[in-house]
Formats: structure tokens, sequence, C-alpha cells
RNA sequence: GGAUCCGUAGCGAAAUUGGUUAUCGCGCCUCCCUGUCACGGAGGAGACUGCCGGUUCGAGCCCGGUCGGGUCCGCCA
């Protein structure tokens, strides 16, 4: 029953009558002849509307951007002075004989290309702005990125799993999680899925997810969202966190190699640059790169505990310049730092086997070995001011014999963010929660309304 | 939570040291146009300059408050 032809087979029907669906993407009106840019999910084409057809003309004459249309027209090679090779189709034409409005649109709120929108009337609309081709090109190339992620660690005997959202304790023993009555009880949204995939090591070995995960901090930047998209996995039998690191290596290799082989032409859109993964990403200890930032800028934050973001710019610029790498990764960040299941390091107390993954300019992934020693657990839970009693679930793993193991947790869309070079997480993010918004503006009036 | 910047038609911006009817581009409406592809041409509508108060003969502009937002920081992916 489907009769349509896709938009971008249409060059394969010249001289035919065909069928195309799609949403009208501009309107050029000439009076008696009427152009329109038709738009489906394969691609765009020139309908032409003329005053000669008048079946047509009489349905299309009035109808305006964002509208549907069903349209049934001859393809035609274009006149040899019409001819446009900057864009698709630039060489057929669509002359609409007849057709239907399938659905009608209100005026739109801005231009749907326009490049100057300020991102709060871009969030506000994303309804409406997400039709935006940059978008567009944003969120398949993120689709692109989970599926290479996924197909990258099945081929490497990882499976998958579904770990729940809603949890009791809060994961890593912070407070920065959002509570929900459950029951009567009051439960948690998952900070992580650390806690069910170093489990599931215990039965898979070797397992991934990729899931929303919930922080109720309440900042405030261009790298923050309070719900994003962990892309999470986690191996037993490491010897340490360098398997780990060597692991993602091999997966970012992926990603990158499929994004240029499906995405090159977005990436030029976008004016952004696919990075290369080098066979070994530079790697450096957190005092060596303090004591670098100490030498090359005369800045001393060697008695820091971590790094400042301008420090990590800086680290990815100098590794980009000086090490042909844009990733980094900073091992052995201390033991205070880092949550309670992170494995200290026999040989440099006090410091963890433990890694962050700088990519232009911003960590993209944290991971390392963890503890899989009952007691060694406990010890650590305790020294953190946690009272192991509350992790007795999850500590049943380690009870009961656990791996040495180790994992990472990546987020999609500061990778996503800085793959595509937004500046703005939000524009990698389909419908970004932050302090301000769920969808909507959180105001002053609705925080009253609850109470 | 702290610092800092900002709030002017649907969208993006302008407005000199405070001075008459608040300007421009895009979009929208009407009319003209058979080769445009960001079509073009003519005309038109649309703003109590976020809100409240103050200073002043006079406020979009100065001051205070309030509401809302951007950016950076703490923290993190």
């Amino acid at each position: 029953m489907e009769n349509r032809i896709l938009i971008k087979d249409l060059k394969n029907n010249i001289g035919q009558t065909v069928t195309i669906k799609g949403v009208v993407d501009l309107r050029r009106d000439h009076g008696k002849l009427i152009f329109i840019d038709l738009l489906d999910r394969t691609g765009k084409v020139q309908v032409i509307i003329s005053k000669k057809q008048e079946a047509a003309y009489s349905v299309f004459s009035e109808i305006k951007n964002e509208w549907s249309l069903q349209i049934t027209g001859l393809v035609k090679a274009r006149m040899e002075n019409t001819i446009n090779p900057e864009i698709m189709n630039g060489d057929i034409e669509l002359e609409a004989i007849e057709g239907c409005v399938l659905s009608k649109a209100e005026e739109i709120p801005f231009e749907k290309n326009s490049t100057d929108i300020n991102i709060d009337t871009y969030l506000n609309y994303l309804p409406f702005s997400l039709r935006g081709e940059k978008a567009k090109m944003i969120f398949k190339i993120q689709s692109q990125i989970v599926k290479s992620f996924s197909d990258f660690l099945r081929s490497e005997d990882f499976v998958e799993i579904q770990v729940p959202k809603i949890i009791g304790e809060d994961a890593e023993g912070g407070a920065n999680t959002f509570s929900l009555d459950y029951f009567g009880h009051t439960a948690h949204l998952a900070q992580s899925p650390q806690f069910y995939k170093q489990i599931m090591v215990g039965v898979f070995e070797r397992v991934f997810s990729v899931g929303n995960v919930y922080r109720a901090e309440p900042h405030s930047t261009t790298r923050h969202i309070n719900e994003y998209t962990s892309l999470d996995m986690e191996m037993g039998f490491v010897n340490n966190h360098e398997d780990v690191i060597e692991m993602e290596t091999k997966m970012l290799t992926k990603i990158m190699k499929d994004l240029q082989d499906n995405f090159s032409a977005e990436f030029l859109c976008l004016n952004s640059i696919i990075p290369v993964v080098p066979q070994k990403i530079p790697t450096m200890k957190l005092r060596e790169a303090q004591e670098l930032i100490k030498k090359e800028t005369g800045e001393d934050c060697t008695s820091e505990p971590d790094l400042d973001p301008a420090h990590e710019r800086w680290l990815c610029e100098y590794s980009a310049q000086n090490l042909g790498s844009e990733f980094i990764f900073i091992t052995h960040y201390p033991v205070s730092k880092r949550p309670m299941y992170t494995y200290e390091d026999e040989n440099d107390a006090g410091f963890t086997k433990s890694f962050d993954l700088l990519f232009r300019g911003i960590e993209i992934t944290s991971g390392g070995q963890r503890i899989n020693n009952y007691d060694q657990l406990i010890a650590s839970i305790e020294r953190k001011g946690l009272d192991p009693e509350k992790f007795n679930y999850y500590l049943q793993a380690f009870k009961y014999g656990m791996p040495p193991h180790g994992g990472l947790g990546m987020g999609l869309e500061r990778l996503t963010a800085k793959l595509v070079g937004v500046d703005n997480i939000r524009e990698a993010t389909l419908f970004p929660r932050d302090i301000h918004r769920i969808d909507n503006l959180l105001t002053q009036e609705t925080k009253k309304e609850k109470k």
C-alpha cells in the first residue's frame, strides 16, 4: 500500500509520475509559480507549484512552512540554467500535479536553521528547535556513538544489562541524589549504575549499560545537567586500571572510526573534526600533571587533591600540542577524592588506581580498578564515615566472592558536545534537565504551588 | 550556593553625555512577479523597553528592590 517514493530515490525516477510525502522547509513564491523545498527523512527536493497545474495550485498555493504534504508529480531533470550543484537533488525537481495537505502548522517562532538564537529561546521551543539541521546532525551522531559503544563491547563479550534507576541508598555515599516517595518510604534516583554493574561482574564477568543517571547538584554551568546518559562498562579479571584504559582506548577508536565512516559530511557542516585516537593515549599521574602545570605556567596546584577546570583545559591543550593527542588520561587521584569502592595502589599509598579521561577541556570519563576484597571494601566504607550495614545488599557480591575488576562511566552528552563542537551541553542533550527547567522553566510560582 | 554580565515587537540586535513619534534585519499580513533556491519589488501591522518603586522638568538609559536568564566557579560525567 505504501507507494510513497523517498526523496533520496527521486533521481532514479526521472520522467515518471510519483508520490512523495514531506514537510515544507521553505516556500519561495513567484506568483503563478511557487517553489517549495520539501523535506523527508532522507533529504530535500524542490517542488514546482505552477498555475498551469490547476489541481496542485489550488491545494498548495496557501501552504506555509512546516506543513506536511502529500504530492503526486512528475520528476523532471532541471533545465541546464536552473541546476544548483550546491544542494541535494539540485539537478532535478518535482512538478506537482495533485496532492493534499496532511497537516497544517502555526507560524513558527523563529527561523528553523537560524544560528543566532539565544540558548533559552532554543530550549523554550525544543519540539520545534530540534527540527533544525544542526540539531538533527548532532543527535544522529549521538545515536551512532551509542551504537558504536554497544557494538564494540558486544564484540568483546560484554553483556548489556538493564539496571534500576530507583535505589534505596545512594550509590556512592554522597548526598547529591534526588529523593522520592516510595510507598511511604524514601527512595532515591540512581546517580550511577555503579553497584549493579559491579554485582553483575560476578555474574557475566563483562557487562555494560546505557542509561540515565541523576545528580541533584545545584550547579549551573555549560557542562552540567541533572539527568544525563551514562555509558558504563565493567570488566572482571583485570590486572589493574590500565586494562580498563586499554579497553577504553579500543572502544574510542571504534567510535571515531564509525563516525568517520558514516558522518564525515556532518562533521564538515558542523565545522568540527573527528579526533584521532592514538594507539596509546598519553597517561600521567595527577601529581605529574600538577608538576607539569607548575613548571610550564608557574601556577602551583600541587597541593590540590584535584584539577580545576582551567587546568583541565590547559592539560588538553598541552596534550594536543605536545603529545599528539586530544585525549589524555590522568590517574592516581588521592583516596580522599574517590568513592569508597576505589582501589588504592599498593605501590603508591594514599593514591588510587583510578583515572579520568580528559578530552577537549573536560572530563568525559571516570573509571578505575575497584576494591574486590570483602574486608577491604568494608574497611574503605568505614574510612569514608559510612555505615557498611547500609550497603549489605551490594556487599553480598563481595561476600560471596568477586574477581578483581574495574570499569568506567562516560558522559554521553559531554562526549557528544565536545565532538561536534558545541559550547553548551544542553545542545547535546535532547531534553536537558537543569536547575532551571524540566522542559518548561521552573519558576517561583510553580515552586510555591507544590508547597 | 558564590562571582559576574544581561533583560527593548514572534526571533536576533540598535538607540550619542538622560531629551520630542523607540531604530534596523529576519519573520508575519496585503498586493505585484513563471526560474527561484536565504528569490525579488511595493505597502502594512506588530513594543505599555520583565515587574515595582525612586531621582529628574524629562528615564529604554541613573539608583534601589524584585522576577527571569547567560557565563564562570565550587562539585562532577
